[in-house]
RNA sequence: GUGAGCGUAGCUCAGCUGGUUAGAGCACCGGUCUGUGGAACCGGGGGUCGUGGGUUCAAGUCCCAUCGCUCACCCCA
């Protein structure tokens, strides 16, 4: 026998005992629960798509100069029939697809869906950072309306203060329309070109293929070139349309009453999104990590060889929103405890301990013993608990036909019959 | 891929300039308490001190290598 196998770098068991907050399960489900109602209420469509596809789906959707195909960090591997399939390295492109093979283009427009579930990225771990993590996800499609960009920026920030998490900052831009991007990538080419030999080296790379790219390098040599060159915003690039655009998204928000700022320089990493591109940070993350991050993305239908429908959307990242709810103090609430403990004091009591709660469970929260014990242990087990009742079964018990009952709180004890027991629980005072 | 820090019980850690049989707290199980309240006291299980090699009469401790983990860079959620 080797050493003992663990669990992958960078993946994370999620149980209630973990001793980092982020992969607590209450946590993760205090914040998908939460998620899951804020936009259920706004009347968004809760879906499930498979957490691989075809690894065109995602190929084509985030583009080929983008780094999570340049540097792949996507897990791909081969079916048996030789076709590259791939572990999703973000859920839009996937919720996309669905739209299209569904013919969701019939359906009353917008379609607004939400997910949740595995990311994978083939990344090495740090804080914040793994191979797999988790992403609730929200997608409008089949409409261009800055109205829907307004909405989904305000059920995102809205779903981080319900969970009770403060200073928030909500970045807000556009990376315009594609034409726009052509143009502004060719000035930042004919201003970077020159000075190629003095950008570090991912960043020469960066000046052919994706010079947008350079303005959010975290190298000193590259932002002491910026600083020097003061390149222009992508928001001065804007064509009129999109400059409307992202006005009416301005105003509606301001309407709205949901604080942002808008950051010129705003760009993403994935080559499908036009127009309005949105970050929400938290001071605890990081420098430069977001919690979330959302964007327009028009053109990703038919990159993927449907018909063109417009879409935006976010993705929430659920580790890190769960690092900076631990920063603020913020936690899950208490999960409930067990109305009965119900424990056997001889081998013989077992099975009619069990018997007796299954009958129970359907109406209450009933906990079992499964160890014979001394009365004074299954006490103290049952406090553990937090039980608001205990009950014992013994030789005692058997001979009556009863069951010991002792409410916790009080100490009030009785000898109940079954029959009786259960007309106690029937009460909704008990729960 | 690059750099730094850290590896002793399930968890948190102590273990001095090398020196009997490797410790504490928490957790778990049991006893004191023979069928009744979280305490207290006592006891128990659980470790090839990450692994391999070296120095030494003697290595958890010093040296080398290796593996693992964490953080940071890169990038993003």
């Amino acid at each position: 026998m080797g050493p003992m196998l663990k669990a992958v770098p960078g993946t994370n068991d999620i149980l209630a005992q973990a001793k980092e907050y982020p992969f607590r399960e209450p946590v993760f489900r205090y914040i998908v629960s939460t998620a899951e109602e804020v936009l259920r209420g706004a009347g968004a469509q809760m879906v499930y798509t498979p957490i691989f596809e075809y690894l065109e789906v995602f190929q084509k959707g985030v583009g080929l100069t983008s780094d999570i195909v340049v540097k792949k960090e996507m897990f791909v591997f081969e079916d048996r029939g030789g076709r590259l399939l791939a572990l999703r390295p973000e859920p839009t492109a996937a919720i996309v697809r669905a739209y299209n093979e569904h013919g969701m283009k019939v359906w009353p427009q917008p379609v607004r869906l939400f997910t949740w579930g595995p990311i994978f990225r083939g990344e090495r771990q740090q804080k914040g950072r793994y191979k797999q993590f988790h992403q609730v996800d929200y997608e409008a499609l089949g409409l261009s309306d800055p109205l829907l960009d307004a909405e989904a920026i305000a059920l995102m920030v809205r779903i981080y203060k319900t969970l009770g998490l403060k200073n928030l900052e909500v970045k807000l831009g556009s990376v315009g329309d594609p034409e726009d991007r052509v143009r502004y990538n060719q000035y930042l080419r004919e201003l970077f070109g020159p000075y190629a030999r003095d950008l570090s080296e991912d960043s020469r790379v960066r000046v052919e293929a994706n010079p947008m790219r350079i303005l959010d390098s975290k190298s000193e040599r590259d932002q002491a070139l910026i600083a020097e060159l003061q390149p222009k915003p992508m928001l001065a690039f804007l064509g009129p349309a999109a400059q409307k655009f992202h006005e009416q998204v301005c105003n509606y928000l301001d309407r709205l009453g949901v604080a942002y700022t808008v950051d010129p320089n705003l760009v993403r990493g994935l080559d499908y999104y036009v127009r309005t591109a949105w970050e929400v940070h938290h001071a605890g993350i990081g420098a430069k990590s977001a919690l979330g991050g959302g964007g327009r993305y028009d053109g990703l239908s038919e990159m993927l060889g449907g018909p063109p429908v417009p879409g935006v959307g976010f993705g929430i990242g659920v580790e890190r929103l769960a690092i900076a709810l631990e920063q603020e103090g913020v936690a899950p609430p208490a999960d409930p405890c067990p109305t009965l403990y119900l424990a056997p004091l001889d081998e013989a009591a077992k099975i009619e301990v069990l018997a007796l709660a299954e009958q129970l469970r359907p109406k209450i929260y009933v906990e079992i013993g499964y160890t014979p014990k001394s009365p004074r242990k299954i006490l103290e087990d049952a406090l553990k608990k937090g039980a608001r009742y205990v009950g014992f079964i013994g030789e005692t018990e058997r001979a009556r036909g009863v069951i010991t009952l002792k409410h916790l709180e009080t100490g009030e004890q009785r000898a109940l019959e079954p029959l009786q027991l259960h007309s106690l629980f029937e009460g909704p005072e008990v729960k």
